[in-house]
DNA sequence: TTTCAAGCATGCACGCTTGATTGTTTCTCC
DNA sequence: GGAGAAACAATCAAGCGTGCATGCTTGAAA
């Protein structure tokens, strides 16, 4: 798709793009009609239409967003004085925020959609790949040491399903527990 | 909802709930309409509305047979022998099957429908509470220490992230290489 | 055996979403 | 300033899922 001569167009665009995502982490993948994206975004089903002319070109285009914006929040994230503590901390509100939950909605309908997951998988291992470089590197982690790379993946893993629990419920005063628990531990195996 | 007379009924009813498991699993909450469900049931559509006169009461019903079945595989799922690596693979397991991806549906579906979040809450805490129960005995884990009961609950967690990652692809090995390290941590942690 | 209720099957109407079509406004470039 | 394209708005038909209403079948009790 080109991109558009006018401004008005370009903004118009980016805001239904937001809104699309605002939907997917508040009302789901199903929830977010093009009528509901549309009107979050403060433009006509039309307007939208002629911008994405399927449902599809708008999601593949929000999923792409989704991706890049979450990048973006990691390369921005980093502590300034990068203790353990704080950077497990910074790892688990990254599994907290909206879009994460909008995320987790691309996630769920990808896997029984096979169009939807031709489209995510390969979004999905690039940001996987770019948080395990930002935590290695946040943490000072040597992965030469046998073992070493595994339990950076767990601390990922970890604050995935974290951020799972707290999809229903606040879970955040658990969260903090275990993640400073946590963090003493990988302390420990770090060294 | 009162016990059915006949043994037919009973049968079907099963066959249904079974049926709306498994589509949960593959085709998702939205894809899990009353005809797909009726059809892998094996019964007519009318026969499904029979027992359950809406939608929502075939799931609120299917809900809880999902909880109770993760309670059950729970608690006949001990290792005989149980090392920390045992115990771990098999915490692993549990998130990796059809009931977990079933449950995932259910907990993504709710997080945008306050009246199917009511009815999985507290069944999810209840499961929760059995699961981490289970984690403890197993794991002769003396949680009278401070931070055992935490690194239990992140072993948790951790398998929990590690079942949403297996979601879109198949993550079985590198769980099984972040299992086993972490399942080495676990045990100093332990001792 | 008869009878009646439970269990089961089928067709229809309603609401919703999507995608296409057509018409109107706004901007850009000549 | 005018022509033409881009952006926006409104309406229509088609498909789908749900719920209801209506018959048919089975089984158990009298």
């Amino acid at each position: 798709m080109a991109e558009p001569r006018q401004d008005r167009s370009r903004v118009t665009r980016q805001r239904l793009l937001e809104a699309a995502v605002d939907c997917l982490a508040e009302v789901g993948w199903t929830g977010s009609t093009v009528s509901v994206v549309a009107e979050r975004a403060g433009v006509s089903r039309g307007a939208a239409q002629h911008h994405f002319p399927t449902r599809e070109d708008l999601f593949t285009a929000a999923i792409d967003y989704v991706a890049t914006e979450r990048v973006n929040s990691l390369r921005s994230g980093l502590p300034a004085a990068p203790t353990v503590a704080l950077v497990v901390e910074a790892i688990g509100e990254m599994y907290a925020g909206k879009l994460f939950k909008a995320a987790l909605q691309l996630w769920v309908a990808a896997a029984s959609d096979g169009q939807l997951r031709d489209q995510v998988v390969p979004l999905e291992t690039r940001v996987g790949r770019e948080a395990h470089r930002w935590a290695v590197e946040a943490l000072g982690a040597d992965e030469s040491r046998p073992g070493v790379r595994e339990v950076v993946q767990a601390t990922l893993d970890m604050a995935r399903g974290l951020g799972l629990a707290n999809l229903l419920t606040d879970d955040s005063k658990r969260r903090s527990r275990v993640l400073a628990e946590w963090a003493e531990v990988l302390e420990r195996v770090l060294a």
